[in-house]
DNA sequence: GCCAACGTTGGC
DNA sequence: GCCAACGTTGGC
């Protein structure tokens, strides 16, 4: 099965690139995703090796930050059914789970984020889902071209 | 803080 | 099923 490409969306203030390279095996679960688009991404495309842009939004300075890879495919998310979460919605529940989520790991954290504004002027990167007007979607699929193209503008930015 | 764009809710 | 009201996202 092929590799799919993907960009996930979080504000660093919540939780940061650093925040996963700090977590155990650098890993974590992308909790909290309450966007039906998003979560038939999450529950039905997402694959183990899978790569995903880490991107920062919300903030001074919207950016990929770096990439990550998927180590676990689709599964509920079981924060929807625990009162105590932010995330609680009391019509999931484990029998009949309404939201999904994945796991991933830190893949590189680049030297020099590569930011909205700098993708914004790459003509390569014009048909990108997160450069639209009005796109909000906050996980998102990504061409392979396009991933292809970050990894490089991260690497001339980092020289 | 502003505001455009979008998604969800709920009355009808 | 329509659509107004409301809430959220997220760049600026």
């Amino acid at each position: 099965m092929a590799v799919s490409y993907w960009l996930m969306k979080t504000e660093p203030n919540t939780y940061s690139i650093d925040d996963l390279s700090s977590d155990p095996d650098q890993k974590t679960c992308w909790e909290g995703v309450r966007n039906y688009q998003a979560r038939n991404l999450m529950r039905d495309e997402f694959e183990v090796g899978d790569r995903v842009l880490f991107y920062h939004s919300a903030c001074a300075e919207p950016a990929v930050v770096g990439t990550a890879k998927v180590v676990r495919a689709g599964y509920p998310d079981h924060h929807a059914w625990d009162k105590r979460s932010n995330y609680f919605d009391a019509k999931s529940t484990p029998e009949n789970p309404r939201w999904f989520m994945v796991d991933i790991q830190l893949d590189t954290k680049f030297a020099q984020p590569v930011k909205l504004a700098t993708m914004r002027a790459e003509p390569k990167l014009e048909g990108m889902e997160l450069l639209r007007k009005g796109s909000r979607l906050s996980v998102q699929p990504v061409r392979k071209q396009e991933f292809d193209w970050i990894l490089k503008l991260a690497k001339q930015l980092a020289k």
